[in-house]
DNA sequence: ATAGGGCTTCCCATCATGGGAAGGTCAAGA
DNA sequence: TCTTGACCTTCCCATGATGGGAAGCCCTAT
């Protein structure tokens, strides 16, 4: 008994909040806790440990489908590292092309702001920008379906 | 008449989906539209262009609330091009915080693959990393409130 | 006994976006 | 003229991870 914890301990100790906890729980990604008779649940520590590796995956930016296979992989003594690379290196992929954009918008609004007066003035680059129809800022080529006509 | 478009070719002019429009209109970040008798929006020039100045906030991350906004000071003659640049500085703070962390996980999930044996093995360095009690993966130092002792 | 803090479940909100259903409208072709 | 298909309308639901808050039960220290 004395290694059980209620959920607020679980959750100071892993780092996970006491809501996520429960959600984890409805969602499958950790199982049903033990419950007292009361209803509160209790955790060991190998649940803590869970809890703690579930945060360590999510710091890295592992989404919670990520984290299922990886938490099947943690408990699969026949695993192959290979498999875990795998996920690990579609999570990278994400990571970066999400970085890619990021850095692309902020290299676009730096060049913007970089032309602003910064006075009281209202002319404005930015909003020159954004609003000129020949110089789209950072276009995205993304959804310009342009073969339709204007039927009016 | 001849310039009043549909939705839907309102939207393939702006880049805007129709449903986003919709939506856009329905918190209030653009005015209701005019209606055929049958119903159907119709967007002019002003409102297509406007809808353009929207998809290019947007494809730099602004947030609609920015882009409420930018929308208020790009229609007022008498802004202060530093009340726009303050918006684009916020915003582009935040997206450095943002590109800073994903960087950093980056640089974690690096780190780990490339210790990987990446073979059929079942010893992987990932999920040491990631189930270590004394190394955690890219700890934050967030939400770790540690002063609680363990009761039990 | 009472107060306060922790626990329970349930519902709602975020943020921008899309999917889909049920039904009305319009234009082109048989 | 009727049909067909592509559009439009509104309404509801889902995403993903997280938090807020209410109503009510439980436990412990005063």
């Amino acid at each position: 008994m004395s290694q059980l914890h209620t959920i607020g301990e679980a959750a100071a100790d892993s780092g996970v909040s006491a809501k996520m906890i429960r959600h984890y729980e409805k969602i499958g990604l950790i199982g049903a806790a033990e419950r007292t008779e009361a209803g509160y649940r209790l955790y060991g520590p190998a649940e803590i440990h869970t809890l703690r590796f579930i945060r360590r995956a999510r710091n890295l930016g592992f989404s919670v489908d990520d984290i299922v296979e990886l938490l099947g992989l943690w408990h699969d003594e026949k695993r192959a590292s290979k498999d875990v690379r795998e996920v690990a290196a579609g999570h990278l992929g994400a990571l970066r092309a999400k970085a890619a954009e990021i850095l692309s918008m902020i290299d676009a609004l730096e060049h913007l702001i970089a032309g602003c007066t910064n006075d009281d003035r209202p002319d404005c680059p930015i909003l020159k920008d954004l609003s000129n129809d020949a110089n789209p800022a950072l276009a995205k080529e993304v959804g310009h379906k342009f073969g339709y006509q204007r039927v009016c």
